[in-house]
DNA sequence: GCTAATCCTTTTGTCCAACAAATAAGAGAA
DNA sequence: TTCTCTTATTTGTTGGACAAAAGGATTAGC
């Protein structure tokens, strides 16, 4: 009597097999359960604190196993927006922030080169190559701020102080752009940049010669001088590339 | 017989009840083996393209069952540090930023004009002001990508279609930029900037005054000159600008 | 001998059923 | 009424089965 049937043929109704060599990337049960949870939390309206139909009604609903449904509420518990507690149920919440803080705490995988690289290289478009918008919105206000955060990276205690400092300055200089989405994508980004600019550094370093050169950076800027300022911050950024190591980890086997 | 087992208590030689009296986040055997795998990555000194064993030698290796050892897979997938495949196994990736970004394209963003100003911005910033980049790295290629892209939209049959296609234009064009932290904000912002680009027109709008802006961006790329170039791509941006309507909400700085 | 199609084996993907643990809700006692 | 104990429900974990994918070994055909 068939003791496990094993997910009906994909589609008790349509066959898929044509579809499935068509579409190279098929959508596995776990993730067609997220989309369905995702559905179900946006035409519901539920917001945070509201409570999600339990697994086996879920199981039901969608038509899949516990396991299936149990694997996708793993992600998104590990996307942050929903907390699970035995015979409480799932509850959406947000703690999607955190989570992004807690990708790069995964210190286990080490950042690669080519996202390192990617990182820095959106940072100088939009630090270096948004010179003049930044020129023209720049007051006497910003220049003392940048000052001021400046002098609180030096002063900093710790390693992690100083790093939290140095991104601080940075989202300083962009803040000045006036631009939201910006500073949202900077504040997404932060873990990340956060661990570059600890990367290959000791505490001492922000002290001497990461201030000195945020100090240089501060003096282009109110001085107007936009080879001064393209040219010390474009110089800054790429300072860690050189502590990453040799790029040869990108090369695709020379062969 | 003992059908099920079902994890002994807690483990074998320690009695865990006043621990779990004192530490109110018990960890659970996925959390445990999430760790673990962690620790296995960073003993083995494990980096991106490595392999990481099978299911079930991690069920042995951590006496956990294989559905445990799947969850935690599960988040270790939605962390974006390995990718699975059936018979390949785990291997090692880094996708973490792009699992970042993602985490918030969840929220519907509601578009105000403040958003609208800033997302057109942002956009100026990526497609206008890293002209320098963009000329390094175009290529005969990009330029027919481009035309082809940009006649797909004008022969598009919906107005859907037709938005969709001016994305793809756009998308292509930072594409040219080889930098994934910038495709990857672009593909989370697409919702938005689909909208954006739907404010305002008609369907015509898209084959006829749009077509000829793009055509005119394409030109001054292909002929390299950055004056043309910056002036037809900003002032394709800011076109929208005066049909979603009076600007009285941002403050233009008098200049 | 060499190529190509076929079979085989391994590994992940999904399902099912059971028991353990946690806990909200209700029943019962003071 | 209020507190405590029981109960029922829900999540957490386990074991086992089969399906599907994919690489490797085997064999047929030239």
């Amino acid at each position: 009597m068939a003791a496990v049937t094993a997910r009906p043929p994909r589609d008790a109704l349509a066959p898929l097999p044509f579809d499935a060599v068509i579409r190279p990337a098929a959508p596995s049960a776990v993730d067609e359960v997220v989309a369905h949870i995702r559905a179900l939390i946006a035409e519901r309206g539920l917001h945070v604190g509201d409570s999600l139909p339990t697994e086996r009604e879920l199981c039901q609903r969608f038509q899949a196993s516990r396991n299936t449904v149990r694997e996708a509420m793993r992600i998104l518990k590990a996307y942050g927006v929903v907390t699970v507690r035995p015979k409480i149920g799932a509850v959406i919440v947000d703690n999607r922030l955190e989570r992004a803080l807690d990708l790069f705490s995964f210190n286990t995988i080490e950042i690669s080169r080519k996202t390192f690289a990617d990182i820095q290289g959106f940072r100088s478009m939009i630090e270096v190559d948004t010179v003049e918008r930044i020129f023209d919105h720049a007051g006497p206000d910003d220049i003392t701020e940048l000052r001021a955060r400046n002098r609180a990276m030096r002063d900093a205690p710790t390693m992690a102080d100083a790093s939290e400092a140095d991104f601080s300055f940075h989202l300083k200089l962009v803040s000045i752009l006036n631009n939201d989405a910006v500073t949202e994508v900077y504040r997404i980004m932060k873990p990340v940049i956060i661990r570059i600019m600890e990367k290959g550094k000791v505490r001492q370093d922000f002290g001497t010669s990461t201030y000195q050169q945020h100090a240089d950076i501060i003096d282009a800027l109110e001085a107007r001088n936009r080879i001064k300022y393209q040219y010390a911050l474009q110089y800054h950024l790429e300072l860690g590339l050189n502590t990453f190591g040799s790029p040869q980890e990108d090369k695709r086997s020379p062969e």
